[in-house]
DNA sequence: TTGACTCCCATAATATCCCATGATAATCCA
DNA sequence: TGGATTATCATGGGATATTATGGGAGTCAA
């Protein structure tokens, strides 16, 4: 399995570590580093997390910018100041940093959603309300992404 | 043969556990893995599933997309969060995640109808009712499909 | 000492492995 | 051809492994 599927809801203990979903952690070791990535979303109030691949994609996009412009000096410093590669303990758990459960608004629960490449971090009440609107912008988009989910019926007659 | 054909009823044992029909397994292992993609239906109460050229399909469109952008995060979420790739035990076995049991409203009998590229999982009598519906339009629509009369009607979702 | 962070172990729930059985389908052979 | 032997399959259940999570004990720095 090589990229990041499904969504669980796991527990902040007391000492604010959580467990990174076991299958996760498959998909990040298999990029070949037994660590993760985190990095506060651009676009939402949640954390984009990934494993090497993630990295190697974003500071391949960040390299080809720079022949273009000087102003991605500001772009790559807030893309890398506030990253965080974190190694889980023997049992799968991180301790996340103060400016990332802030910026996601977590409390005691934390939901990883799958998302292919990359995952996120959400508090589990912000993601269910994400999670509505995504489904509508999804379904204007359906066109887009090939046979799933289509609705036609075509019928046929067997003997 | 390599595209899912038929239907079988199936039991959910006390263990949630339930065999994919061996005949669908040799499909998914001619794709190239033991495991099977699963995820709930856009458009009716029940569950879609694929193997590894499913999953193949949908990752690719979104590997076009931009990484940081919001679009993508919205597609990308509503298309593997909620999919869960299972890999069954040596019986042929999987154990359902319980938001797919809700979503297909699925008590202790499933069935797998064959469509193709994919296949789907229903409530037995849930899909009773879907293909009553779906005959009465068929009725209805008597004269696009040819000058007989039908008995069983096959349905098959296209493009 | 205090607090933050390890490492390690305990536990309960769940998932998976492995073997057994009965039913059905496929094969074989006289 | 018909009857018997073999395979294959869905399903049940006991044993084992994995997972998330709680908590103790040790380390380090201020």
């Amino acid at each position: 399995m090589k990229i990041f599927l499904s969504s669980a809801v796991n527990k902040i203990d007391a000492k604010g570590r959580i467990s990174i979903p076991a299958s996760f952690r498959t998909v990040l070791e298999f990029q070949g580093y037994p660590g993760v990535y985190l990095f506060p979303s651009f676009t939402s109030k949640s954390i984009d997390g990934g494993g090497l691949e993630l990295i190697n994609q974003i500071s391949e996009s960040v390299e080809r910018m720079q022949l273009f412009a000087e102003e991605t000096d500001a772009l790559s410093t807030s893309l890398f100041a506030d990253t965080y590669n974190l190694s889980y303990d023997q049992d799968g758990r991180i301790s996340l940093p103060e400016s990332l459960i802030e910026h996601a608004n977590l409390k005691n629960k934390a939901i990883f959603v799958g998302q292919g490449r990359k995952f996120q971090v959400w508090n589990p009440n912000d993601f269910e309300e994400f999670k509505e609107k995504a489904k509508v912008k999804a379904l204007e988009h359906r066109n887009l992404i090939g046979p799933v989910g289509l609705n036609k019926v075509k019928f046929e007659e067997i003997d």
